[in-house]
DNA sequence: GGCATTTTGTCAAATCTGTGTAAAATCTGG
DNA sequence: CCAGATTTTACACAGATTTGACAAAATGCC
C-alpha cells in the first residue's frame, strides 16, 4: 500500500490512479493531519510526500516520520514543484529516500517507487513495529517509548508487552504467558508472572492500566475503546 | 460465501454470476436491511458493499459493521460510481480492506476477493465468537457485548453462557453443568447452580429470560424464536 | 378450586480463592 | 563479587463462590 500525501486533489487522483493501474495498491491524503491520523492504526509500504501543504510542510513531516521508531524506516519520496537546491538537499538529509521534481511523468512516478521498494526490501523486510496510541514497541530495536520517551523494560517485561500488543483484547492464560515467553519446560509454577506483570504496569506508567487482569483465566490488553 | 449488498439488480446478478462461476458461493442483498438480518444468524467469508445503497448507505453499514465485535473482522470490499475521494478516505479510514470503482470489470472483482482474501487468511483464525441477537460472546478475548455495551462476567457466568450459546435450544441438566464447568470432582451438590444462573440471568438484563428452567431437568436457551 | 409436596428463585451471610504487593532470596553475566 | 534481573515467599484484601434459609412457583391429588 502506497500512500500520497497532496493537497492538489486533481494530481492526488492521477498518482493514485497510475499507481494502481501499475497494480500496487494507493491511497491518498490531503494533509499531514490525516496522513498521521491514517498511521496511528496502518503502516504504508511507501509514502510519497508532497513539499508543500497546508499546515505542516512536508519537510516537517518528514522529520516527524523519522523521529518516530513506529515509522523510522518507512520509505518516504518527497515530491516538489520548487526545484530549490535547499529542499533536496534537507530532505535527503532527513532521510528522504529519493526525490521528485514536479511536473513529473506517471512513469517517472512510478519507476522511482518500484526502484526505492526494491533498494528497501532487498534491505531485509524488518518485523513492524506494534503500537497502541502513543505507545510504540520496535521489535528490531527492541525498545519501547511512550509519547517519544523511552521506556527501559527487562527482556521478560519486553516479551510480555509484545504479547500483548500483538493481540489488543485476547487473554493470555498464565500458562500460556509462561510457555511462551519463559519457555515451554518452566519449573517453577508460583506468582512469577503475576510480579513481572506488575513491573511491567509500573514502568508503562499510564498505559499500565491497559493490562486488564481476567479473573481465574490471565491478563489482556485493554481491547479498542 | 461471499455477500455481495447493491441494489441494482442487474449489476447485483453479474456480480453473483462471476464469482460463482469462478468457484465462490455467493448472495445477494438489496439493501443494508437484509444484509444486517441475515448478518444475525451466519457470517460470510467476505462483504461487497455498495456506496449507494437505499435506506443505510455503505459507509454507514461499514462503521456498522465495524463498531460490532461479532462483525468486526470481517471483510469489506466497497463498491461505488463515485469516484470522490471523500468516500474513499472514509472508507478505508473506517476500516475497508479494499475498494472497487464502479465501472469496474468482473475479473478486477475477482482479483480483488481473492487479494482480500488471502490477506485476511493469513492474519490467523481464532476462536469464532458465539451470538444470539445482538448478545456476542468472544472467547478470545473473554468478552460479552450485548448490543455493543460490556457485559461483565465472572469466571463461572462466563462459561455458562458459553455452554448455552454454543447449543441453543438444547437443555442442560445441573449435573452436566457442574461436571462441565466446575469440574468432574466438584463436592458440594446444592442450590450453587440456580444462584450463578440467577446472576447470570441479571446481568443480561433482557437476554437474562432467554435462559429458561426445565422443570425436573436443568436450563437451555430459548430455542429459535 | 383448595391443599400438600416438590422444585426453583432469591437474598444475605460465610467462606474460599486468586491477585496485588512488598521484600527477601536467588540467579546471571560481566 | 557486584549490579541488575528474576524468582520465591508471605500475607492481606477484594471479589467470587458457596452455603443455608426461606419465599415463590409449579405440580399433582383430592
Amino acid at each position: 500500500m502506497i500512500w500520497c500525501v497532496e493537497d492538489d486533489a486533481g494530481i492526488r487522483e492521477i498518482e493514485i490512479y497510475t499507481l494502481e493501474s501499475t497494480g500496487f495498491q494507493a491511497r491518498g491524503f490531503a494533509d499531514g493531519a490525516d496522513l498521521q491520523k491514517a498511521l496511528s492504526s496502518q503502516r504504508p509500504e511507501l509514502i510519497i510526500l508532497d513539499v508543500m501543504l497546508p499546515g505542516k510542510d512536508g519537510v516537517t513531516l518528514l522529520r516527524e516520520l523519522r523521529a518516530d521508531p513506529a515509522t523510522r524506516d518507512v520509505p518516504v519520496i518527497m515530491a516538489t514543484a520548487k526545484g530549490s537546491e535547499f529542499d533536496k538537499i534537507q530532505s535527503l538529509d532527513l532521510g528522504a529516500d529519493d526525490y521528485l521534481v514536479k511536473p513529473f511523468g506517471m512513469m517517472e512516478l512510478v519507476s522511482r517507487v518500484r526502484a526505492v521498494l526494491r533498494r528497501c526490501r532487498s534491505a531485509g523486510e524488518g518485523e513492524a513495529s506494534l503500537r497502541w496510541e502513543g505507545l510504540v514497541l520496535d521489535p528490531e530495536a527492541r525498545a519501547v517509548t511512550a509519547e517519544g520517551q523511552p521506556v527501559a523494560l527487562t527482556y521478560k517485561e519486553f516479551e510480555l508487552l509484545r504479547r500483548f500488543l500483538s493481540r489488543p483484547g485476547v487473554v493470555y492464560s498464565r500458562d500460556q504467558l509462561l510457555t511462551d515467553v519463559w519457555g515451554v519446560d518452566f519449573a517453577g509454577e508460583t506468582r512469577t508472572v503475576d510480579v513481572h506483570i506488575r513491573t511491567l504496569r509500573q514502568k508503562l506508567g499510564g498505559y499500565g492500566s491497559c493490562i486488564q487482569t481476567v479473573r481465574q483465566v490471565g491478563y489482556r490488553w485493554k481491547g479498542k475503546t
